[in-house]
DNA sequence: ATAATGATTCGAAATCTATCGAATCAGATA
DNA sequence: TATCTGATTCGATAGATTTCGAATCATTAT
């Protein structure tokens, strides 16, 4: 039993990743466009150029050179009506460092769609290898970036008992009244006067 | 006009690149994957562990895995009847490092189907980036693999007229003389005693 | 201005890939 | 031995990718 699996919160796609990675990994993983990165290495060339020496129509062969370029493998110079591409070594360097470095690996089961370098480092520190809750942070602003995470538990509309609360953080932590508050004190969650219900704030 | 166009012998497929390398992006190149690289990188898992986290069925789980081992990323160690999966860095490291180094790159335009790792360093020294040959080598073995690799412009059947072996050689250098003759006097190619015409000798 | 050339974009066809469920296989357990 | 559990393999399907040719753009040449 673990996240992810009758919770509709947990059922976020792929959105993980540093988008560049996968769409670096993509653009290198076809034998054509290896072949292209080779021939750059070696020197500049035109979309003719590339088009005769590999055998395919220019076509194609600018359709593979979007993907180089959109991984920042390549770029383009025009000059007259030839757009000479090169390659850019700076991207190719800095993955080659990702792969290189175990910190750089970890980092490719990080948390879904979150961006902010910060948050990110908390939550690789407090979170286990399951997205489960290892250890609450001492400092406010740390714990705050967990209650964020939390919070995608409770994407559909609301409100929930406090039942039904319990059970969502419970994916996160055995200790859901800790949780629980937190997510109120800290302004994330209000409870009902009237049927003690929990909703969730704005701003949200 | 470069290689590659109305010559048969040219059409080669995508058997170039170490076919190690294209495996080895393709690999990477899935968002799951990836995560699954992530998540080894932590610790070693087993398939139903990684099916949990990831939201997949095992057997979608056991294929990325066995995309991943077949490049050499991870390996499974058989433990009672879970199968656990765990990092294997050297493939990681090595093909780092090809992308780190210039040599490395310029390596994936190297020419298609050939193994021998000899063969591979005299063909990158004497080609140009387009499969031209530049220039002769002095020593006798080194001009030989030249020969070979002009061979693959005769897989078809022979035999040749005196100028259709010079028109399929000028695409390699405008010095047809010497390659044609270089042919012959190595014993790739003989001259008919009647009418002239050349064709390849076994072994070939 | 008109034509020509190289590059990109678009739409369609063929191929490949990710994913699932069902069937099979192999240890472990009753 | 029979059964259970986890892993792999197989077949099917939906979705993505590669590739082409035709149409369009942009820039140079006539």
């Amino acid at each position: 039993m673990s996240l992810n699996e009758s919770n509709p919160a947990t059922q976020t796609p792929d959105t993980s990743i540093s988008e560049s990675t996968l769409s670096f990994f993509k653009a290198l993983s076809d034998a054509n466009r290896l072949r292209v990165v080779g021939l750059l290495a070696h020197r500049p060339h035109s979309v003719e150029e590339l088009a005769t020496i590999l055998d395919l129509r220019p076509s194609t062969v600018s359709h593979h050179l979007s993907k180089l370029t959109g991984a920042g493998l390549a770029k383009a110079q025009v000059d007259g009506h030839y757009h000479v591409y090169s390659l850019h070594l700076d991207a190719l360097h800095q993955h080659a460092k990702t792969l290189s470095s175990y910190e750089g690996l970890q980092e490719l089961a990080e948390i879904d769609g979150v961006d902010d370098p910060f948050d990110r480092k908390v939550l690789s520190t407090f979170l286990d290898a399951d997205g489960r809750i290892a250890q609450f942070p001492m400092k406010r602003k740390k714990f705050e970036v967990l209650l964020r995470y939390a919070l995608r538990l409770f994407e559909d509309d609301g409100p929930w008992t406090e039942k039904e609360v319990n059970e969502r953080l419970e994916t996160l932590n055995d200790d859901t009244a800790t949780l629980r508050r937190g997510l109120v004190d800290h302004g994330f969650m209000e409870r009902e006067t009237g049927g003690g219900e929990y909703r969730l704030l704005a701003s949200n």
